[in-house]
DNA sequence: CAAACAGTTTAGCCTTGGCTAACAATTATC
DNA sequence: GATAATTGTTAGCCAAGGCTAAACTGTTTG
C-alpha cells in the first residue's frame, strides 16, 4: 500500500471543487462500478427477456438482436451464458423461458427501471431522454437513493 | 430486419407496467449505453489524473492504482493508451500531464460529476452514497438531464 | 413436398480491461 | 555511494462482449 500521497504543501491552483475523497472510500467508489458493469448486461437481457414475454409471450433471440443491435450470434452467445448462470432455460431453435432466479432478477430490474424513468419524468425530464437516460443509469443507482426517487416521484404526483 | 413481432393477440398476463418502445428506439437506448462504456473508464481516468494533479500537483501511476484499487500494471497499459488518444503525455518512470484536449475532457467529466453529486445530495441523500452512485451515475446523463439537475440544486438551496 | 426463406447456432476473429510474475529504474536510507 | 525499498514497465495470461461467415434447423409457400 504505501500511500505515497504525502506532500499537501505543492496544489498550485487553489482548490476549486470538492477535496479528494479518502482513498479507501475513493477505490470503492470505483469497484462498486467495475462490480456494476459485470452484471450490467446479465440484467439488461434478462430484462428485456421478461418484458418481451410479458408483453408478446415469447422472446425470440431476433427479437432480443433487434431491440438490442446487436447481431444474433452475439445473442446466441449470451443466452449460452445465461443458461449457465441458471437465468434461463433453452431448447435450440425454440424459444426462450425465464428460470424462477430469472424471473426474481428480471423483476428487479424491471422495478428499478420503472423507479428511475418516472423519476426522471416527474423531474421534468422529456420521456424519450428519460428513456435513455434510464437505461443507463438504472444499474448504478443504491437502494437508498432509488427510495428518495420513488419518494419523490410520489410527491411530485400527489 | 423483418420485424417478426406481430401477434398482440397473445401476450396473457394483461399489461402491467409500460408498453415496449418501438424496437428503434429500445435499440437506440442500448446503444447509447454500449457507447458510453466505452468511454466511461478513459474518462475516469483523464478525470482522476486531473483531479490529482489538482489537489496534490502532481499525478503518479501507484496513487491511480492505489485510487482505482487496480494493479500497477492496469494502469501503466492503460497510460499507454491514453497516450495514443493524445489525451496525457508521459516520459517513463515520470509523473503524467494532461495535453489540452485532456485538460478539456478533465473538466467536462469533473463539472458532470459535481452536477450528479450535488444533485443527489440536494435530493437528500447521504453523502457516502451520493459518491458511490455518482461516479457510477455521471456517464449516463444526458446534457438535458444535467441542466435539470442542476437547477433542481440551485433551487433546493437557494 | 421441395425449395426458399427466416431464424439459430457454431467457429473463429478482435479489442478491452483485468490479473501475476519478472524485470528495470528511481528514490531513500544507512 | 551501495543497497534496499518503492515505483514503473513488460510479457503473457484470461474472460467478456462485440463481429462476420458458414452451417444448420424449422417454417412457409409455390
Amino acid at each position: 500500500m504505501s500511500d505515497h500521497e504525502q506532500q499537501r504543501t505543492l496544489s498550485p491552483r487553489g482548490q476549486s471543487g470538492d477535496a479528494l475523497p479518502p482513498v479507501e472510500q475513493h477505490a470503492q467508489q470505483y469497484e462498486t462500478v467495475r462490480n456494476a458493469h459485470e452484471t450490467e448486461l446479465i440484467e439488461d437481457y434478462v430484462e428485456l427477456i421478461g418484458d418481451l414475454i410479458r408483453h408478446r409471450g415469447e422472446a425470440r433471440a431476433a427479437d432480443i438482436a433487434n431491440r438490442m443491435a446487436v447481431s444474433q450470434a452475439t445473442v446466441s452467445k449470451m443466452i449460452r451464458r445465461l443458461n449457465e448462470l441458471g437465468l434461463v432455460t433453452s431448447k435450440p431453435y425454440r424459444s426462450l423461458f425465464l428460470t424462477e432466479e430469472g424471473q426474481k432478477m428480471a423483476e428487479t430490474s424491471r422495478a428499478r427501471h420503472d423507479i428511475v424513468l418516472h423519476f426522471l419524468r416527474a423531474l421534468g425530464v422529456d420521456d424519450s431522454t428519460a428513456r435513455i437516460d434510464a437505461e443507463g443509469m438504472e444499474h448504478h443507482v443504491s437502494d437508498k437513493t432509488l427510495t428518495i426517487m420513488q419518494r419523490f416521484t410520489e410527491q411530485q404526483i400527489k
